[in-house]
This record gives structure tokens, sequence and C-alpha cells, in this order.
RNA sequence: GGGCGCGUAGCUCAGUGGUAGAGCGGCAGACUUUUAAUCUGUAGGUCCCGGGUUCGAACCCCGGCGCGCUCACCA
């Protein structure tokens, strides 16, 4: 039906190729709408994984639409809140009164937070607060809401026909143990609300429902559909691919068996198993798998605090079937490399605009600001700078890019946010001023007589020399130590910015405040 | 045990069949009457090993070696 799956260019990018395997699903199954789904686990709380797939998902849907303008696409944001509560969670408040809701659908327990209907609808909410923070565009859809307004009827009728079919495929990965209970159902408790992992008893297939035995052993029937029954999650992740005819979802390389399970019963259950690529999982530092528990690696409000979305964006486009390492460092380099794709947009044709990652990361349309600094830059100019400022920040910048203004660079203008709270977070703690000595009390001194003498509207050029006469006239060894000690005693950092233009930017009267505070030992164990 | 990934400069890594690269670090220099920054130049590789395919392989195939992750209970 369309050529475009026959021509893949070797080395395009990967969103396009994942893409061309959609087309080509369609061309077996042909329909009027892609169907893109990214699932969430109820427990605990977005992290950069979640992030990664649902930003990586939209950047495929990018490339569809460009091969496939004329057919509809939906991205879906699956909640699975009906899932039962095994453990409850470290890090919220309430813990007993949540503990003896131990089993129910998360849909059914109260709030923890007391903001929400249920303690399901609260993680919802974090949920979608996060992805809307990234302007990505989804749809979000609720499993409690879907089960209960009878979406998966259909197909969950189909589950409880070929139950036998799908327990057999399920059952040889199974310990034991977990044989003799196993059912892809698990009916909900009418009495306690709970999801049970209990053998059914009979299966009334004409009738659409399951017998077991309620926890206090009455036998008991209940309808598969409505809600009544929740799948358990492999069976549940497949129904949903057959009940959506799912065409695309990512997962990490941990779930590489699921993958092939609920592919299995997918066909089962009649359906195709949508193109589902595996990624590899983020590493921190040493190499090790990045988990929430251990809060080891970088969280994504650590990144966002430092550097924008759209450099969080270029790491995720990169090599997604590569495990890679997610600390501080590589966030200089993201960014940069996130700028220097968007220089570079500006200058290519169509097709090379297509594998720029910077045209999926906007959606096709990336901002034509000119940054004329880097991040790297940046945060070794502010350092030197030794300013949480950003007017004086901006004086700095403006020496190399003498026409860039806050307004007219937005991208520059949060780049100096970025490196602010960098320099406050990372430079700032270090520093250690430390009184002055006999001899530089004496050269602070002067100095502070020479700068109040200066004549008004002084450039840096002059301030400069000045600064240099007063080293001068106290007889440093070396004039590099007159400036080593204005910069310990000053800044509590043994290198700095050039004194005659810091001076001119940061003021005139405001240095002389400045070093007189030192003099009267105000700054040492400052700032510790 | 199964699966997946990785192995390229001192470090972190790009590089999907066509002259081995970047950033940082090193060294030398320029500029700045300090430093940092900036700029210029430069050194530094058995592309893990062995075979194969090819006119041509870091790249594709086969076989090794090493490192790491992941799954096997639950989601």
């Amino acid at each position: 039906m369309n050529d475009a799956t026959d021509r893949a260019p070797a080395g395009e990018a990967w969103p396009f190729q994942e893409a061309r395997k959609i087309l080509a699903r369609l061309a077996r199954r042909p329909k009027k709408e892609v169907f893109f789904e990214t699932g969430y686990g109820p427990s605990g709380l977005p992290h950069i994984g979640t992030f990664g797939e649902v930003q990586r998902v939209s950047m495929v849907r990018q490339a569809f639409r460009d091969l496939a303008p004329e057919i509809a696409t939906r991205l879906v944001a699956f909640s699975d809140d009906m899932d039962g509560l095994r453990k409850v969670p470290g890090n919220i408040p309430n813990q007993a009164m949540v503990a003896q809701h131990l089993g129910k659908p998360l849909t059914s327990i109260p709030d923890p937070f007391g903001k929400y209907e249920s303690f399901g609808h609260h993680n919802n909410a974090m949920l979608r607060d996060f992805l809307d923070r990234f302007g990505i565009e989804y749809e979000f859809r609720s499993a409690t809401d879907q089960y209960k307004r009878g979406v998966f009827d259909a197909t969950l009728l189909k589950v409880l026909e070929r139950h036998d079919e799908i327990a057999a495929v399920v059952l040889p990965t199974l310990g034991a143990e977990r044989k003799e209970t196993y059912s892809p159902i698990l009916p909900i408790s009418p009495k306690s609300g709970r999801v049970l992992q209990v053998p059914l008893v009979e299966r009334k297939v004409d009738a659409g429902t399951v017998v077991f035995r309620d926890e206090d052993g009455t036998l008991t029937e209940v309808p598969v559909t409505g809600g009544h029954v929740k799948m358990q999650w492999k069976c549940d992740w497949a129904m949903r691919w057959a009940a959506f005819d799912v065409d695309f979802e990512m997962s990490g390389k941990d779930l590489i068996d699921s993958v092939k399970l609920s592919s299995q019963i997918v066909r089962v259950l009649g359906g195709e198993p949508p193109i589902a690529p595996i990624v590899e999982l983020f590493l921190d530092e040493k190499g090790e798998k990045i988990s929430k528990s251990r809060g080891n690696g970088l969280t994504i409000e650590e990144w966002l605090k430092y550097a924008s979305t759209e450099s969080l964006g270029m790491f995720m486009f990169h090599a997604p079937q590569r495990a890679k390492k997610l600390y501080f460092d590589v966030i200089p380099k993201n960014f940069d490399d996130y700028l220097g794709q968007l220089a570079a947009y500006r200058e290519q044709d169509a097709n090379a605009r297509k594998q720029n990652p910077v045209w999926f990361i906007h959606q096709g349309k990336p901002p034509a600001e000119d940054v004329p600094v880097t991040f790297g830059l940046l945060l070794n100019l502010v350092a030197a700078a030794n300013t949480d400022d950003p007017k004086v920040l901006w004086g700095f910048v403006s020496r190399y890019a003498p026409n860039a203004t806050p307004e007219a660079n937005p991208i520059l203008d949060s780049m100096v946010g970025y490196a602010i709270r960098y320099y406050l977070d990372f430079v700032l703690p270090d520093k250690k001023h430390r009184a002055p000595t006999d001899l530089e009390r004496a050269a602070l001194e002067d100095l502070v007589k020479t700068l109040a003498a200066l004549p008004a509207g002084a450039d840096a050029e002059a301030i400069q020399n000045q600064v240099y006469e007063v080293g001068k006239r106290h007889g440093f060894t070396s004039l590099r130590d007159w400036f080593k000690a204005m910069y310990e005693t000053l800044f509590g950092q043994s290198a700095g910015p050039r004194m005659g233009s810091f001076i001119a930017l940061y003021g005139v009267p405001e240095t002389i405040a400045l070093v007189r505070r030192a003099l009267a030992g105000e700054l040492v164990g400052e700032a510790v």
C-alpha cells in the first residue's frame, strides 16, 4: 500500500525506522488510526524512565506523521490503577490507614494525602501533572474507568472463552507454587473489595461469569465484564493490546520476557502484537541500574534544575537501544549537543532536518534562535564571575556576544539561569573566605581609597590599571599573589574574574562595600 | 542458566561498507601588565582477539575473550 516501507535509507534516524515498522503493520491490518501506548505502573512517582518512554514514543509519532500524514494518531498514557496494592509505599503519609486496604485496587483506597477521590486518583494526577510539564500531546486513560465502562468487555469474554489456551501459554513460565492457583482472571471480592489470586472453581462462558471461593470460603459468582474482575498483569497488557489494537509500545529491557509472553497471548485473543521495541535501561555513574528506591543516578528534577527539557530530549533521542549512563556530567554535553544541532538545523535541507534530533524534540518546529555561547562556557563563566546575579553574568556574556540580550535570546537567558543554579549548588558551597594578611589588609584599604577616587564612569580598562597600581605599591613579590589574595578574601576562591571587568560590571560603590566587609572580617566563614 | 548491551585516544564517548573522530585532559604558543576564560598549534589509537564476506570492514557474518545489566517471585 505504501512504498515508504520499502525505502528505509541506511543510517536513517531510529524513529523513522520504527515508524516504517508501523506502516508495515498497517499494511497487514489496514485502519484509520494508529494507537501508541505508554503504560504506567501504579506504584511510585514518575521518574526519568517514564519521561524517556513517553518522549521517545512521541518522536516515533512525529516520524510517523511525516511518513503518513493522512493517518490519524493517538498516544495513550494508560495507568494500571486497578492493580491491587501489595505493600504500603514507604514515602506516603497515613501508612496505617493504607495498610488496612492492602489488596484492593488503588482506586478503591482512600487518598493518604487527602486530596483526591482515591490513592489511584492521586497517583494519576501526579502522572498527568508530570506529563503536562513537557507539552507532550497525549490522552490519559485509567484502567479502573475503562474496565467499569465496559471498554474491555468483549475482549474479557474472549479471555474467558480461551482461558485454557492462555493458561497454557503462561503456565510454563511460572514456578511450581504459583502454577497451583494461577488464573489470568483475578476476581474482585464483592465483600472485601480485594483483587484475589485464587483458582477459579468454574467458568461459565455462556453466562460470562466465573465462580470462585471468596476469602470467607463462600462460593461466589461474578461477571467478567463491567469491572468485576481484573486481569493478571501480563494478560492485562495483552488484553489491552487486543482491545485497543495497539500499534506501538516501547518497554525496558527488563520486560523482554513479558513482551514475548504478552505477544503470544494477544495472538490467542485473535489480535496482533504491537511493534514493541526494547530500550536499554538507564545506568548511573558506576554503570548500575537507576532505581528509585536506591536513589542513585539522576532524577528528572535534578536534570531540569540545571538544564532544559530540550537537552534532556537530546539525551533521550540518542541511541535508545544502548545503555546510557545518566549522571551530572552528561548534562553540559547534551545541552551543547542540542545547541549544536539547533544551529545546524537552520543550514540543513528538508531531508537532513528530518534526521536532526531537534526536529523530533520540537515536533518539527525548532526555534530559530542563534545561541552564541555554549553551556560549558557559561558554567565556567559563572564560576569565574563569582556571581548569582543574572545581570552581572549577562554583562560577562555580552563581552562574548555583544548583540545578545535576554529579550532577544530567551534560550541563552534560560541558560544563564541554569548556570546560576549550578553555581549556587556546586561552586558556592566550596567557597571559603579567608581573612587578609597584614600586607593584604593594607593593600585592600588602599584599594578602597583608590576606587573611591576614580572618576565617575571609569571603564574596565582604567579600573584594571588602578587595581594593578595598588598591587605594585604594596610590595607583593608577584602581582599574581595580589590578585589571588583578592579572590581568596573577597570571593572565597583561588581564581576569579578579571578585576577591572568585574568591578565595572558589579559597580564601584558595591565593590568598595564588598572590600570593606572583607576587611571587617564579615566574609570569613560565610557561605559554607 | 536464558536474554540484552558494551569493548574505538589518558577519561567520557561519537562514528551502520569508502582517508579513524569530538569534548575534556596533556604539551607548546598567542592574547590578557594576575588568574580563569578565549584563540592557535600539537602529541596521543593493534578501533578487544581470531577467522570470513568484500575492490574495500571499527562497521556485516562466524567463533572466542572480557565487562556490565537484566529475567527467572510480583508488577
